[in-house]
DNA sequence: ATTCGTGCAAACCCTTTGCAAAGAG
DNA sequence: CTCTTTGCAAAGGGTTTGCACGAAT
């Protein structure tokens, strides 16, 4: 039993090692702690939450680095910043194709699963752009 | 003629003086300043292109009360936020109902005329909550 | 040896806040 | 006169950066 678990364990940080690499990155401890944190959680987390989920127990990973490693990881595409909240940057994999409600008092964020909105008729970007992705927050208000 | 521009100018501040008063703002000098640098120019602006613009020559408004003002402005359905620069909020009359696109590498927002886009099926918000509005941010790069 | 990654703390920058003075009704 | 609004400067908070140490090739 405690054969499998670890054998799984290795399975998925090879696995991400492999993605890493498949993005052209280099695969370090701290990336891999970071990166299971983002895809085994599919859902946007604040760089502080990052922080507090790697460094459960004894402290891996620094400030700086998880900062370092958010921004790598998005120039490279493998996730993607969701700006919703003006005080803080959420991340996602950029595989997820769902997008937000926005409480705009709470700065709390909710899934829309991507079947429940469709986005028609998406223009040109402007010369010489090319269209990264699209992004919808529907913001929302809790009625008193 | 300049009798004409002057009745001009005084027709725009009383007109923002009523905008302000029927959404429940008291109208002092710097709101109605501030309100004309944010419905002339019927785009994004940030807080500190309002402070430059409504301080043209002398110093009329303080960078706190641009702030405190901005806020008010979005509480009382003036303006609204436009969270699309995670360094940043950009503000706009609410009517202007258009969507915009993002340069990720530099930070500009470009306008997308509101009939390039389309919307379907808004999902409804979560139990207890109503929609303010829908914000559609096209992440765009510039090609090398 | 050189390059790359990490960590700590300080710096940054936009935004907010505390409090005193000025303005509105 | 009372309540609101403004201004200044300082604080706040998420993010970035400078620099030294450690790891890898």
């Amino acid at each position: 039993m405690e054969a499998t678990v670890l054998g799984e364990r290795a399975a998925i940080t090879s696995e991400i090692t492999d993605l890493l690499r498949k993005h052209g990155i280099t695969s370090t401890l701290q990336r891999v702690e970071i990166a299971q944190v983002l895809f085994s959680k599919l859902q946007h987390v604040s760089a502080e939450q990052v922080l507090e989920k790697v460094n459960r127990g004894r402290g891996i990973v620094s400030k700086a680095t998880i900062y370092n490693t958010l921004r790598l990881f998005v120039e490279k595409g493998l996730i993607k910043e969701i700006i919703a909240d003006p005080t803080k940057v959420f991340y996602e994999p950029i595989s997820t194709d769902h997008h937000h409600f926005y409480d705009v008092d709470s700065g709390e964020l909710i899934d829309i699963r991507s079947d429940a909105i469709k986005v028609d008729a998406i223009p040109q970007p402007p010369q010489g752009y090319s269209t990264l992705g699209v992004d919808v927050v529907v913001r929302v208000r809790a009625m008193r």
